[in-house]
DNA sequence: CGAATAGTGTCTGTTAGACATTATCGA
DNA sequence: TCGATAATGTCTAACAGACACTATTCG
């Protein structure tokens, strides 16, 4: 039943690497350093490592780190995207996911990898510009019900700064009062003792950091249909 | 920097059929025709084929007509699982899917096929448990604010049976004033006008069908920290 | 008519948003 | 003391859940 021989299906990850920059959510993109679309910024990605790699997902560790430079962030599956026109080497496959760093993260800019903000993204190669889409799509979704754009925050942060940044990811301004209503019933915050940010001409702020039970999961409100409790 | 040659990733779909009989969320399963496990109980699945399909999508559909016997039901990715142990023969990626479908639109049970609830499965090979288990954490979460389990409707339905198949799948029962007023809100459904069913000694139900526009998108209650409208 | 379930009106406690007030800093 | 922003108290409108009531069928 087995027909002619083919070559076989090309198996990739590609990383949507997401910040927050000047207010906006950006999307680091590297320049490809190899044919297809040699020279051309793309969203970091590469071959499935049959040898190295113990999953999908160790690849796009690998491919953060290599390409990027950045270690451990929140990283997240996305969708596979797949066909035989996607890439003109023939049939692929790539496994997306994405990633949520906080600027302080990142290595300091260097040749050929930058931020583009997602809403002026360049012309990108692949169906890289509909991944980039899906993974925005995701995180405003994901960040309406749950803690998810903590990890966009350094460490330590306050609360207005948090507040900011929901109100930038969402697109809207957002009513003090139910934001921290909010976020106290997420449960997902510790106050740091006697941590205040000072410096400027105004009541400092509390500082606040991710409890470690949300390091690498998220918290969700109650939504919907369901009873309550 | 090409090294020793490898065996390729070997890339299949994977699909969770699921639907709703004897009150309970049940997933089809089917008894495997070839090796590896060759006779055992397992999901629907098959390699991807490079010449047919043109995407991991379409190898799904593919995959559930011939092994189910089922056409178009409702269908999405659910998640990708990879890695060098999942699969006997070598380093697997399987793309899968869950399907939603009423009891009615199966084919009548017919031989190497049936029906198992999703909380008292048997053994399944490869990691077709933690795949199913997946499925089904996704969808009790997407009905908790979505109209998902209309697809476990059939086209006609009434609003106390819709609210029972809600009731099954997120297994706890939902106050029937809220459930109308939250479908309701949704706008997801329209009255078929003078249809009602009758045959039972009570006042007879409105019937309903699901809006165009829904037959292949969600609606989605707000929810969360966004403001509202 | 009585049993049974569909569908709706209404009351009440809870929650979200608006606004006001107090707190605490630097200059 | 003043300007600025953090943090919190309070009022009100919207909403969810509970309950009761009406509607309509079969037997």
């Amino acid at each position: 039943m087995a027909g002619a021989p083919h070559p076989p299906i090309i198996c990739t990850v590609d990383v949507v690497l997401l910040t927050l920059a000047d207010g906006a959510l950006q999307v680091l993109l590297a320049r490809r350093d190899r044919e297809p679309f040699n020279g051309v910024l793309a969203l970091p990605g590469g071959y499935i490592h049959r040898e190295d790699d113990q999953s999908a997902r160790d690849a796009a560790v690998r491919v953060l780190a290599d390409k990027a430079g950045v270690a451990s962030p929140y990283l997240e599956q996305l969708e596979t995207f797949s066909g035989p026109a996607r890439d003109p080497r023939g049939w692929s496959l790539s496994v997306a996911y994405y990633a949520l760093v906080p600027l302080t993260a990142l290595p300091t800019p260097h040749a050929g990898v930058g931020l583009k903000p997602v809403d002026r993204l360049p012309s990108l190669p692949f169906d890289h510009r509909q991944i980039v889409d899906a993974a925005v799509q995701r995180v405003r979704a994901k960040s309406q019900y749950s803690s998810l754009p903590v990890h966009l925050c350094d460490e330590r942060f306050t609360l207005p700064q948090l507040q900011a940044v929901y109100e930038a990811v969402l697109g809207e301004s957002i009513n003090k009062v139910s934001f921290r209503r909010k976020v106290d019933s997420l449960a997902m915050l510790e106050a740091i003792e006697g941590e205040l940010e000072h410096g400027r001409a105004n009541r400092p702020a509390q500082l606040y950091r991710l409890r470690r039970e949300f390091r690498h999961a998220l918290s969700m409100v109650d939504r919907g249909l369901n009873p309550r409790d």
